[in-house]
DNA sequence: ATACATTGCGCAAACGGTTGCTCTACGAGT
DNA sequence: ACTCGTAGAGCAACCGTTTGCGCAATGTAT
């Protein structure tokens, strides 16, 4: 049972007056700037923990124009394969602004709209904010920087003079990649992803790298981006499987799924026949029979990077404008 | 490109003093409450909005206290398939909160941990709470109570005294198992969900109540619940092969995965030789071949529910206990 | 013309904190 | 003993709104 409290919040002026000082000094007691005894502030802080006082952090953030929020933007909509990592994300966010006594005020965007963006800011309801990939290259990041609030986004983009917290795309898919030319793979096929998507960009690259690297010749042919549908995705593998390959690289979980399907309906045994591959290793596939190789990115690592670089940014403190996380290969059964 | 705005932000007084009237004015112009001039006001409101004047809502908040703020509580361990649920959810909640200027506060719990509703509300951040369900049973729901502050639970409990939005699961079963027994099958297996949750009773209700309206006895050895792991799962199915079903009803998406994985491996088509049926209408199995028949439950105008319905609870006004919302069966091909 | 409502508007006090400045008292350095 | 630096604490202004009350001007009924 968790106790009645039907008693009216305390105010600041309710403990100063109870204990005989001003408001001042509870205040600077707490907040532990400003002079004040030691004693004295032990007195208030003994005081404020007994009667359970709560400062009001609306009159905190008026008196010091902070709200003691941050605002956290998703796309409204997005695959469901991507859900997992925003949650993830978001709990790494959550997690460090919490911890830092902020808030998270989210909002979701409508495609291209920019409207709960300017809300959040001009009704000055968020110190900062931290966007969530693919609006990276888009009316929200030049609102933002009109404005100049503090914000950091998740995910990639070649876009000048933003911050960006993502994981190394690049240098996983180029490990990966040469894990599995160095397991004697030559003809790697690569599927799914958008063209657009820096992060495809990345990924992209980091394959190319590992031929290179490995000095073996890459095969166009057998690289099928911008291929997201299933019919698509059914058309790419039947390619694929004619043009030999030994592997199939997918761009993330969702495509993944279809190719095993695929592969399923084509009598096609993993990892006998034809090698698998992912990016995220989401519960998605988690219990797929066999275990799937992938890569892994600890989607809330990443929230709580980008959360402490924001929160530098709202202190005014100079940060790295890229900050390039870590990533986890995956070896199971697919690749076997 | 967006405007470039590096003059100060504007405040009431700037407004009042620029028009030559006072704060109060401009603070009635804009409210619309208490008394004035209508020529008065348009002279505001044609400044306000021409100079871009948007009010402060900490001060607004201060002053009313109130914050316009919702907090909106997640389960921070959630299986996938749940997530485009508490997604579009979330879109509908905010959508609402939004159209009355109100803003959404995420936090998650961690397991039955309330510190971040505490937190939430002994910090004066939101005004009212939406609990989405899993938290219906436990010390979230006295929490709330006990500082009585105005909140909704989306899903069921049973759980007294609390204000809940859910959809009619039991309907929506009873009418799915309804159509599936008036097309002939009789043997129709149940299987997934979680025995304690609110909506898996209200579910197998639905079930039961299907049979009894059509006057045929109900085999409670093809009711196979409390079965959500994969290994658990194909058990279920073996079982209710040599059963003899002519139909699988999965309690949700995740469950129904796994089912028709293992439908796919013993070589079982569908709807030939087995029909099969889902809860959620989900992208996870949209495009699956066969399509599949399942209920749908539109998340979103659950979420724009709750919403709407805590703001009445804001206000001070009256409320259902119970709102229930309605259901959509989507025939495919899966039970043709 | 007189009394009384009503309307339009402003004053100033909240709301609950923070913070620059001032004042006192006390300890140290000479 | 005198000066000075500093620590502890409080005053009061301020953050940007809302709102109860008062006051004048205008409209209305007598």
């Amino acid at each position: 049972m968790v106790e009645q409290s039907n008693e009216k919040k305390l105010t600041i002026s309710d403990v100063a007056e109870a204990l005989g000082v001003s408001k001042t000094t509870v205040s600077r007691a707490i907040s532990g700037k400003g002079r004040i005894g030691k004693a004295t502030r032990e007195r208030v802080l003994a005081y404020i923990e007994e009667h359970n006082y709560k400062p009001n952090v609306l009159a905190k953030g008026l008196a010091q124009l902070k709200t003691y929020n941050i605002g956290v933007m998703l796309p409204e909509d997005y695959t469901v394969v991507d859900l997992p990592f925003f949650q993830s994300c978001l709990v790494g966010i959550e997690e460090t602004a919490i911890s830092m006594d902020y808030d998270i005020l989210l909002t979701m965007s409508r495609g291209r709209d920019c409207a709960q963006l300017v809300r959040m800011v001009e009704n000055h309801k968020v110190d900062g904010v931290i966007l969530m990939r693919t609006f990276t290259e888009d009316a929200h990041v030049e609102y933002l920087k009109s404005q100049n609030i503090p914000f950091v986004t998740v995910g990639s983009s070649n876009y000048d003079g933003v911050i960006q917290v993502d994981n190394d795309h690049q240098a996983a898919c180029r490990e990966l990649v040469s894990i599995l030319l160095m397991k004697q793979m030559r003809r790697i096929g690569l599927i799914g992803g958008i063209e657009t998507h820096v992060v495809t960009q990345n990924r992209l690259q980091g394959y190319l790298d590992a031929y290179e690297q490995a000095g073996i010749p890459v095969s166009e042919e057998i690289i099928h981006v911008n291929v997201e549908k299933e019919i698509m995705i059914e058309r790419a593998v039947e390619k694929l499987l004619t043009e030999g390959v030994d592997c199939i690289v997918c761009m993330d979980d969702a495509v993944c799924i279809h190719v095993l399907n695929q592969l399923c309906k084509q009598k096609i045994s993993i990892p006998d026949q034809m090698k698998v591959a992912s990016f995220y290793d989401s519960s998605i596939l988690g219990n797929n029979i066999p275990s799937i190789t992938s890569l892994s990115f600890n989607a809330r690592e990443l929230g709580t990077a980008a959360c402490k670089v924001l929160m530098e940014l709202i202190d005014g403190n100079e940060v790295n404008p890229r900050t390039l996380l870590g990533y986890e290969v995956i070896l199971k059964d697919s690749t076997k």
